[in-house]
DNA sequence: TGGACCATGTAAAAGGTTACATGATTGA
DNA sequence: TCAATCATGTAACCTTTTACATGGTCCA
């Protein structure tokens, strides 16, 4: 991505009030996740990094008696969040090794290939029930954008598994067509 | 993902018959790039352990003047090749920059946002036109699967595009409801 | 008292991209 | 002759994951 792509989920994540990294890394794992995935190993550096080029400043906050730092956009943060987010550029990648899979699955004999599609629907179904779990409360300091793009992840998850289904049936009709002729 | 991820690219793509680096690349970038992008940087180097582990076998093929080697699985290059084709198990990783922006997206005024959504459909369109102009044979060595994976690429940007359909008449009828009201 | 969770961080390894280097051939 | 393409490869760099280390708090 253009830039250390760590950088935007951090600005980002403090657009609406202050969060810790640990903070950062609970949101990320509940609502990004499927998109956008991030490390403790990568937000903590980053915030140190973001710190020390005035782009965040922290503030101790204590939760009982565990020390805390939350952190909060700058107003120069906040404007590296916005030119960013007007730039119509944005890179888009997948690694999808279900895909690789069917893409190579002239490989097998036919009743492996439909069986390699059936596990392919498997695994997307069960990311379609974590997301249906996700609640994001609407309105809440934050806009509808969280909840219109966790209802992306749930409607293409649909989208997929109803794909899967046309390419099985097609595939379990031409396995009874040899067997027939 | 579970194992130096490119092994099986490189075991896939000689599946149908010896390959070389280069025209792995070629493959690569004309049919799996969009849910599967491999560099020289990774596929040289693994050709060569690949061979060292008796995966793979070198052939000299020279075209023409040029030195050129091309690849053939062994016995037990297939094998491995199969086994990871029968296990169910999947990884999936996107990292989608626009999802991002528009999850962020109520730090933009309403006119910004809906130009965002706009952007992120524009990019998409593009993808889905590229993926239109790629041309696989059907049959020719292979079975169907490399044009059921096309198919796929491109059905799925179509539903995205109608989604993006979907989602900007909803802010344009928001956008128009605060300017009446 | 012990397990779950809160909280912050680092180090090493793995994975991947980019830029560079080299040189031949083909065809306009 | 010049550009495009064929063809192979490496080195430096960047990103990301994983595993580890540390210690506090809450509650059953």
């Amino acid at each position: 991505m253009s830039e250390g792509s760590v950088v935007y989920v951090i600005l980002g994540a403090l657009r609406n009030g202050p969060k810790s990294g640990y903070e950062i890394k609970q949101l990320v794992d509940k609502a990004t996740r499927f998109f956008w995935a991030a490390s403790y190993g990568q937000i903590y550096p980053e915030l140190r990094r973001l710190k020390e080029q005035g782009l965040i400043e922290a503030l101790d906050e204590p939760s009982g008696g565990r020390r805390r730092v939350r952190f909060r956009l700058t107003r120069s943060g906040r404007g590296k969040l916005v030119r960013w987010l007007r730039d119509p550029a944005a890179g888009y990648e997948l690694r999808d090794e279900g895909l690789l899979k069917l893409f190579f699955a002239d490989a097998l004999v036919p009743g492996d290939a439909l069986e390699l599609v059936r596990a392919f629907k498997r695994e997307r179904k069960a990311i379609l029930d974590k997301l249906r779990k996700i609640e994001i409360e609407p309105g809440k300091g934050q806009g509808a954008f969280p909840l219109i793009v966790l209802s992306y992840g749930i409607e293409f998850h649909e989208w997929v598994i109803r794909w899967c289904t046309r390419l099985e049936r097609r595939l379990e009709n031409t396995a009874a067509q040899e067997v027939a002729g």
